[in-house]
Parts: C-alpha cells; structure tokens; sequence
DNA sequence: GTTCGCGCTTGATCTAAGTCAAAGATATGA
DNA sequence: TCATATCTTTGACTTAGATCAAGCGCGAAC
C-alpha cells in the first residue's frame, strides 16, 4: 500500500536546513567537508510513514521541504498528534536508538538525514552543532508546552483559532500580510489531522471551522484555502493574549 | 502575604544535582573551582512563587529538594500546569532573559541557581555541560510530549491513574516496592494542583480518586498518603501500554 | 474547648463535545 | 461519462465532565 521513500538527490536540498540553520550556522568550510560524506536525503509521498514508533533509528535528520508530524498512539487506537515538524525542524534524537514516536508524512516530504553515530561523532568535535540543537530543542520544548495549554484548557473554538494562527505564523505566504492585517494561507492538514492534534473529533473541528466561517473570523476557498480578514481578531478567538502568543 | 525566599547556606546543597548530575558529570576539579564563585542557594516556602511569567530572569538553577511547578495561566484565570520540577531538574533556559512561564514551590523547596552571565560564558567553554543540558532537555521534551496525550486524549480516571504512575515512579519511596508489586508515596500535589496539571476540575479529580479508591485501584490514608497495591494495575487504569510508559 | 479557614468530598444539574448516521463535494480511474 | 473513494459537512441524540452548591474533617489560633 505505501511505497518505499525514494532517495533525493543534493540538488534538492541546494538550501538544506541542517546545513544552514541546525548545524552549521557558524562552522568553519572544513567541517561542512566532513558533512557532505554523512549525509543523504529522503522523499517520501504524502501519507507514507518514515519511521514506527519502537523502531531503530539509524539517522538523524531535518525536514527541507513538506510537513512531517509526530503522532502517538494508544492501543484502542486514540492518537494524539505531539509535533508538527516544519521546514528545518529537526528529527531524532542524539544518544537514543529507538524512534519514540510515530513519524508521518503529513504532505510531500524531502528530509535531509545523517547517518547517527558520524552525527554523534561529529557532535563531540563541534561544539557549536551541540550548542545550536540545544536552542532548538528548547524551542521545540516551548512550543509544546504552549500546546499542553491548548490541549487542557481551551474550547474546541479556541483550539481551532490556535492552530490557525501557529500555522499562519509559521507558513511563509503569510508575507501576503500587507499593512491590512489580512492573511493569507493553505491549510496543509486535513480535518482528522487537525483533530489528532487538537485532541478533538473531526466532526467538531469541521463544525468550528464552519462558525469561524460563519462570525467572520475566516473565510475560505474550497476546504484548504484560507482568509484571515482580521489576524488580531483571530487571535483573541485563540484567547492568547496581545503579543500572539510570542515568546519575549 | 509571601514571605522572600532566604538564601540557603551551600550545607544544604551537598549532594547539589546541578554539579553532580547535571553539569559536572565529566567536569574536571578545577572546573568546580569555578562552578562555586557563581552559584547560590535559595529557599522557598510551599506556596511562594520563584518566578512570574515575564519577569526578568538573571539565573538559572535546578531542583534540589522539593516540588516545584511550571504554568501557564490566561487572561480568565484558566491555568494549566505544563511542567513539575523534581528534585535535579532544570530552570531556565540559556540565551533568553524573560520567564516564558509562573514558577511556583509547591512543596517547601531549595534551588540550586547559578548567575546566568557567567554560566553561560562556562556553557561555551565546557562541551559537557551543552551536551548534558541537551540530554536534560530532551528528556523534559519527551515528558511534554506524553502529557499531550494524557491531556489530547485521556479520559478523566485515566489522567488520574496516569498523574498517579508518574508521581510513583519518580519518587524515591517507591524502593518500598517489594517483590509484590506494592507501592507506597505520598502525593505533593494539592486536589487543585493535580487538576491544573490534568486539564481538569478539582471537583472531578476528587470524583475519580474516590472511584478509584472504591474500585480498589488505590488505598488512601489521608488525603495524601496513597498505596497502590498492584502497579500494574494502575497502568492499565492509565491506558499505557504495559511498558508502563518506559521510553526505549 | 471553640471557632475559623482551608482543602476536600459529594450531590444535583447543565452543557460542550462526542457519537452515530446520512448525505454533499471533489477527485481518480475505468 | 459514470463509478468509486476520500474528505467533509450537517443533523439528532448521548454523555463525560463542568458548574453550582452544600457540607465534612482537621489543624491552627484564640
């Protein structure tokens, strides 16, 4: 039923993540050298898996272009979707051998992977590789908790309005904005993944989106496309406060 | 009504995690030579906050005794609880000034803190230290991560039993186990505490707490010393899978 | 000892979100 | 073109947990 990944050329990761933002924001060409015979890239189609959760993971990796998410299970089948992993956001985890998570290919998915224990070798020289995931991972670890809040305190109404506006804030076409405050995006997550990370049904979720829809907040084009009028306005429906929910 | 912490005397903080569990692993002698001019001890009262939310935050530290808390409160009073600190576990995150979240002692508490400035100029010269606060951070990803489930997709009496499990198997009595699977502790945590940390009411934590009692899941003496009789048990109550949510 | 206060329990009722069910959009492929 | 499948919407009904409202138990202060 789902194929295998399809192994990327480097020309497609001309603009590779790991390289320019995880890694190697400040190492010297040397170490770039060492790198480049570490490192091989991965395609994977919309719905594949990339890794089980159990599994053995061999390799660490960041994603380049496509939306990956961490999703875990529980035996009667509930799912709760635990991260959505973004261009540059890195996968796997240094000194652990098995895969903690289920990893899905939310959309098309090239990631840029390294081979774990040349990675880890690497890490102990460099210490700046070490450095820059701490920070990430932090961040990684910020971004979770501000999610535990909408999980455990926000209505489905609010849930819907977080989600909205994290993606709005993280996808690049929001340079539509324009001094209008109107916003501009393509939702790339389909009802049931929304749920899963909302922890919600997709019925509701649907019926939020629909009173969204209904009060103004949002406007949308098919079922993905969609209009933020007001990013303020969207933002109180989120019941974060005025800086958006920002770190300082 | 709060009282100013005081500052501890170092006695207090012989077996301090930070230099032998966090920083100092691999640290060389001298290395703890620098370690003492830039660290300090502080006490707390149950009940004092350590740090608001925003707040200007000049050091960072870790648990030595007590129960420390991370939340998250909105404009309405709505409070979620994102994170516990035990005993040896991390504050503050290297490289930002602000709080990102309300730290409260909710058991009496000590800390171990060091000035920011200084640890981070040690940080850049002591490889172990990133990596060990690396693996630290992950490790506290991890445990959000599993919160997301407890709190996306759990029902109320198995966030309890979850809440329950996890509490036991990080406190230090639990060595009282035995061959039979029985378990002793006592709960730190307030009715209200355990509901901001479940997402849910103080009025359905009693309910569920009081159904598990009669369902012989659990045995209470007081309100706060508990006695599970079979672990395992508590395990299934909390949905897990029967590694107990030991990651691999 | 009595009273206060706080943490906790329990009951009655309400409601947001879940469940079950049907049907409307799009897209894919024969 | 029509059949099939997937994703989505909407409606009717149910339910887990929230809300509102008494009380209980127990330590601290008078």
């Amino acid at each position: 039923m789902l194929k295998e990944p399809t192994i990327a050329t480097p020309q497609e990761c001309a603009d590779c993540p790991i390289r320019h933002r995880a890694v190697c924001a400040r190492c010297e060409p040397q170490e770039l050298g060492l790198l480049e015979e570490i490192k091989y890239y991965r395609k994977f189609e919309a719905g594949q898996t990339v890794i089980w959760a159990g599994d053995r993971m061999d390799f660490v990796g960041s994603v380049v272009t496509g939306i990956a998410s961490l999703t875990q299970t529980m035996e009667d089948g509930r799912t709760q979707m635990v991260g959505l992993l973004l261009p540059s956001d890195f996968v796997g985890r240094p000194g652990r051998d098995g895969a903690a998570y289920d990893v899905v290919a939310t959309t098309d998915l090239v990631m840029c992977c390294f081979r774990k224990k040349p990675f880890e070798h690497m890490m102990e020289n460099t210490p700046h590789i070490a450095h820059r995931l701490l920070e990430m991972t932090l961040d990684e670890l910020d971004a979770a908790r501000e999610w535990m809040l909408v999980l455990g305190r926000k209505t489905a109404r609010e849930k819907i309005a977080s989600l909205l506006s994290i993606i709005a804030r993280r996808d690049a076409t929001l340079r539509q904005v324009g001094m209008t405050g109107t916003l501009v995006f393509d939702l790339p997550l389909t009802r049931e993944a929304m749920a899963d990370y909302l922890g919600l049904t997709l019925e509701t979720v649907s019926r939020q989106i629909s009173a969204l829809k209904r009060d103004g907040v949002i406007e949308l084009e098919g079922k993905r496309h969609v209009t933020v009028p007001d990013f303020v306005r969207l933002m109180e429906e989120a019941g974060d406060d005025s800086d958006g929910g920002m770190l300082a």
